[in-house]
DNA sequence: GTTGAGCGTT
């Protein structure tokens, strides 16, 4: 499941972020989006769960919860569509609660 | 030695 995590210090590097996830369960991979020319952070980032179920838990509790002395955001991250012209096939993982 | 709503660089 991907999670995405906002107002999150500028400070605050994947490390950290990682730390706070994988105390719910197991964090398949951590990503801070930072700027391609200054090269700081934008402020927010994300974080991919193989477990759904940790990652609702780790959603939950994380959110609106204190990283690094700033109150961060954690919501389920939007459907990021990589390839939309070879996913005619069929259909697209959508699990529904 | 900055800023603060929102969805990413492989």
């Amino acid at each position: 499941m991907n999670i995405f995590i906002a107002k999150l210090d500028f400070n605050t590097q994947e490390d950290s972020l990682k730390e706070a996830f994988e105390v719910f369960g197991d964090v398949s991979s951590v990503k801070i989006i930072t700027d391609k020319f200054t090269g700081r952070s934008k402020g927010f980032g994300f974080i991919e769960m193989p477990d759904d179920d940790e990652a609702n838990s780790a959603i939950d509790k994380l959110n609106e919860s204190e990283l690094d002395g700033r109150t961060i955001v954690v919501k389920k991250a939007k459907p990021k569509e990589e390839n939309s012209r070879y996913n005619s096939r069929g259909n697209s993982n959508r699990k529904s609660y």
